[in-house]
DNA sequence: AACCAGGACGTGA
DNA sequence: TCACGTCATGGT
């Protein structure tokens, strides 16, 4: 009996309830917040985001999270907002010394900066529709996990993102080739999943609360070893 | 104190 | 196509 991505989907969900992806700096209290190191979750609330704002918000932090741990991505947000920078128009405003000086605790913040600053372009230019994949996959900087997650959180578009982390689970169970590719790894989830916004979302930050608990590429220190 | 984090791009073979 | 180097800060 093969695992599939409906079994692996519901025992995570069993196990660890409802995510509330994509985190943002400020939402709706009313709905129950994760708390613990990292606020902005929002449980089983799939409506945001609900202002461009946020939408915009998701998108640059889609951009730094790149091979980047999501506390140090929460640090360059509050400093863009600190500057009130979290709009496209005020980040291209910025100075290039001010903006990596902001982003600079997400790393890479040469690399960073300009990818934000391409993007922000392209916001501006996109007016008020949804991106299509490929005009996202189109902007330098932007590759396929950063396009579905920018579609899948900030436009709730039905698109499933692939990770490292979901790579990495998928090939330990074996559902996957060692080698799989991004594409290969989507259509092993995809397939039998319900092609729901909330399910994509839950099963994508599913993988990575998972993996974030078994799956260290190495143990953590233990205090034995002095 | 090394190891790695919610990747993407440029290069040479 | 593809394997490999580069980009960089901060938590554990």
């Amino acid at each position: 009996m093969p695992v599939t991505i409906t079994i692996i989907y519901n025992r995570l969900f069993d196990t660890y309830g409802p995510q509330g992806w994509w985190p943002l700096l400020e939402h709706d209290g009313s709905n129950p917040t994760r708390t613990g190191d990292i606020g902005g979750y929002h449980p089983e609330n799939y409506r945001l985001p609900e202002t461009q704002r946020q939408q915009f918000e998701i998108c640059i932090g889609a951009i730094l999270t790149q091979n980047t741990a999501w506390m140090n991505v929460e640090k360059a947000l509050h400093n863009l907002d600190n500057i009130n920078a979290i709009s496209a128009e005020r980040l291209l405003e910025l100075s290039d010394d001010t903006l990596k000086d902001a982003i600079k605790p997400s790393g890479y913040f040469n690399m960073k900066a300009k990818k934000l600053q391409g993007f922000a372009t392209f916001w501006l230019e996109l007016g008020q529709r949804t991106p299509k994949r490929d005009e996202l996959l189109a902007v330098w900087g932007i590759g396929p996990e950063t396009a579905d997650c920018m579609r899948l959180y900030a436009w709730q578009e039905p698109d499933f993102v692939i990770d490292a982390y979901t790579r990495r689970i998928l090939e330990h169970l074996r559902c996957i080739p060692a080698d799989a590719d991004y594409d290969e790894t989507r259509a092993f989830c995809v397939d039998g999943l319900e092609p729901t916004v909330p399910v994509y979302q839950e099963c994508h930050a599913l993988f990575v609360e998972h993996a974030k608990r078994h799956y260290a590429r190495r143990p953590l220190a233990d205090p034995l070893l002095g």
